[in-house]
RNA sequence: GCGCCCAUAGCUCAGCUGGAUAGAGCGCCAGCCUUCUAAGCUGGAUGCCGCAGGUUCGAAUCCUGCUGGGCGCGCCA
């Protein structure tokens, strides 16, 4: 890799200077930017300036002047292998402008050649095993926009950590207990006895689901034999089970599907209480001392009307060690646990499965949450990452249109992913950072337009493929890795696209330990507009296909690089690479 | 009252773990198709980077306070 050729070649001149005496023995690593203009080269290095700072500090002797010890440094640089057009210039303040040799660009573009559909990919994770938990929907009716977002954002997480070296495993945590799901079970009743004339009416609850689809679900669990007349007390349980079972198949699962989102694993609450595995989790914190009985302070900013709250002793985790605001309960005061209780359950049985690292996916309406479920894994001896994403604002017309999963008039993410598809609703959710609040148009996503930049994206690709198709059909030429030929690659745009070629892993990684899957976007966007608007100028003078066939093979090579690592990053995003795309069909005045 | 997130061009947003003259898309104006896809490209205008301090060679970026907006603060899930 480039840049860490150039990097280990400031090292030694740095351990140089330490031998020299002009620096105190230590370690020095390098940082090496990528400037804006193309006056300051291919790299620039503050080391002068970091280093002379870091000096004063740890010797208390006064700072050596920087410009000063940027000519040390490169006084110092032993140059073997040639990777430099000239000595690093000194600038500023002691910046080095480092610029290469222009061959260097050009071998580097092998690694595209010997990688191909892996070119990006690094091992920096050490096959660490991590679990991102995202989506994790509750089995109660379908997904809307919003699970939308943290889907997208989970599953292209996990892309990124995989693609960074991490052993990753996708799951979907199902509530599928606690006192929704009976309502639902309610509801589903309700909705049975309307269908099936003479069986006494059970009225839907107002606290119920309203959704049409709940109507489904009773016409499809009186199908399968489900009987309205009996009592709710008696059937409720096993409506849960059809319910859950139902929606979970029927609309979660599809819509995942659809999505082109793919789980390991789907992990039921249930379970962890069929099983018993509450208590044994709040055991293993007893063990830690991690418990005690306290009688927890009223809530503050809520009103506290009906239930009034009463001073008990209750059984509590003490989260407030691990940097949490209060102790968090663990049981009721019935004894019941808590739904903290088997998220607690939930997180140690992930550790218990041998995850070192834990990423859960949240909606910003969980960020209160973050805290108490960060200092349980701590106290279990684990860590835990949380993505907080903003909650998406859903716009029609310009007009905010606000949802009630109750009154079912939201937007689900089916009609989304029917309309406008899962390309383009994917780029639609990463196209901000996750932790900015999203104005989703609904219009505007089911436009099928360039006002969608997914188009622009995959048009880039596209074209790629265009070039070599031609260059097949007409000169029967492939593209292939020629290492004579690349010097044919002269144009400053032409270095400049192999600089941004090499620079998709750095991304990769990058996008990986920040957990910021938008980063890929605008990655992907730059790129493209850097290879369109190199097309462009030459499409008239310098083409790619000519009679010059040193020149040809050259760039038909770095085409298909392009090509190559454009596909890459849209694979990350988990969007489609298509070969050739038909112009939509022109409008008529 | 407390905690978390946000504030950058007319609008929507980037800004790489402190770097040199702050960028893109949309919108507006003016151009570019006989020749590898014009869903493309080129040029033009617009900024007290919310406000006030601090840290230092250097701040949109880090710290503190304030203003404005979002989310949250139950033995619910």
């Amino acid at each position: 890799m480039v840049k860490e050729q150039v990097a280990a070649l400031l090292r030694s001149a740095l351990q140089r200077c330490v031998q020299d005496g002009l620096l105190p023995p230590g370690e020095y690593p390098v940082q090496l930017d990528s400037p804006k203009q193309a006056a300051h080269g291919d790299f620039a290095a503050n080391a002068a300036m970091a280093f002379a700072k870091q000096h004063a500090a740890a010797t208390g002797a006064p700072k050596p002047n920087p410009r000063a010890l940027a000519q040390a440094i490169v006084d110092r640089i032993e140059d073997r292998e040639g990777l430099l057009a000239a000595r690093p210039e000194i600038a500023g303040p002691g910046f080095l402008n480092i610029r290469l040799a222009q061959d260097v660009w050009h071998k580097a573009l092998r690694a595209v050649w010997e990688q191909r559909e892996r070119f990006g990919r690094s091992d920096a994770g050490h096959g660490l095993r991590t679990m991102v938990e995202f989506v994790s929907a509750n089995p109660t009716g379908p997904m809307h926009v919003g699970h939308g977002r943290g889907a997208v954002i989970g599953d292209v997480v996990a892309n990124l950590l995989e693609r960074a070296g991490y052993q990753v495993f996708r799951e979907f945590y199902i509530n599928d207990a606690g006192g929704q799901v009976w309502r639902l079970a309610h509801a589903v009743l309700a909705r049975a006895t309307e269908l099936r004339p003479g069986v006494p009416r059970v009225p839907l609850d107002p606290e119920d689901y309203q959704g049409e689809y709940v109507k489904d679900v009773a016409r499809a669990w009186l199908d399968a034999g489900g009987d309205p007349s009996r009592p709710f007390p008696e059937i409720r349980e096993s409506l849960r089970g059809f319910a859950t079972n139902w929606i979970l198949k029927n609309l979660i699962e599809e819509d995942l599907r659809l999505f082109g989102i793919r789980f390991d694993s789907f992990f039921s609450e249930k379970l962890l209480h069929d099983q018993d595995r509450l208590s044994a989790a709040i055991r293993m914190l007893d063990e830690k001392g991690m418990t005690a009985m306290e009688v927890l302070p009223p809530p503050k900013g809520v009103d506290i009307d009906e239930e009034e709250y009463v001073p008990q002793p209750l059984k509590v985790v003490k989260t407030t060690r691990f940097g949490d605001d209060r102790d968090r309960p663990l049981l009721k005061t019935s004894g019941e646990p808590t739904y903290f209780a088997a998220d607690v359950a939930y997180h140690f049985d992930k550790l218990s499965r041998g995850y070192r690292r834990l990423i859960d996916v949240w909606g910003a309406d969980h960020g209160g949450y973050v805290s108490r479920m960060k200092a349980v894994v701590a106290a279990m001896g684990g860590e835990l990452e949380v993505i907080l994403f903003q909650l998406v604002n859903l716009v029609k017309d310009g007009q905010p249109y606000r949802m009630s999963k109750r009154a079912a008039n939201f937007v689900t993410l089916r009609e989304l992913l029917e309309t406008a598809g899962p390309d383009a609703t994917r780029v639609f959710f990463l196209l901000r950072r996750g932790d900015m609040a999203l104005d989703f148009d609904v219009c505007l996503a089911q436009k099928r337009d360039n006002s969608n930049p997914v188009f622009y994206v995959q048009y880039g690709h596209a074209r790629c493929a265009a070039i070599l198709r031609r260059a097949r059909e007409e000169k029967g030429v492939e593209p292939r890795w020629d290492p004579d030929a690349m010097g044919a690659l002269q144009l400053p745009e032409e270095i400049d696209l192999i600089k941004r070629v090499l620079q998709f892993p750095e991304l990769v990684a990058h996008a990986a330990s920040a957990l910021e899957p938008h980063k890929v976007v605008f990655y992907l966007q730059e790129t493209i507009a850097q290879f369109h608007g190199y097309y462009t100028k030459y499409k008239k003078t310098e083409r790619v296909i000519s009679g010059d066939e040193r020149k040809t093979t050259a760039r038909l090579y770095l085409v298909w690089a392009v090509k190559q690592t454009l596909a890459n990053a849209l694979a990350v995003l988990g969007v489609s690479a298509p070969e050739r795309m038909d112009a939509p069909a022109a409008e008529e005045d």
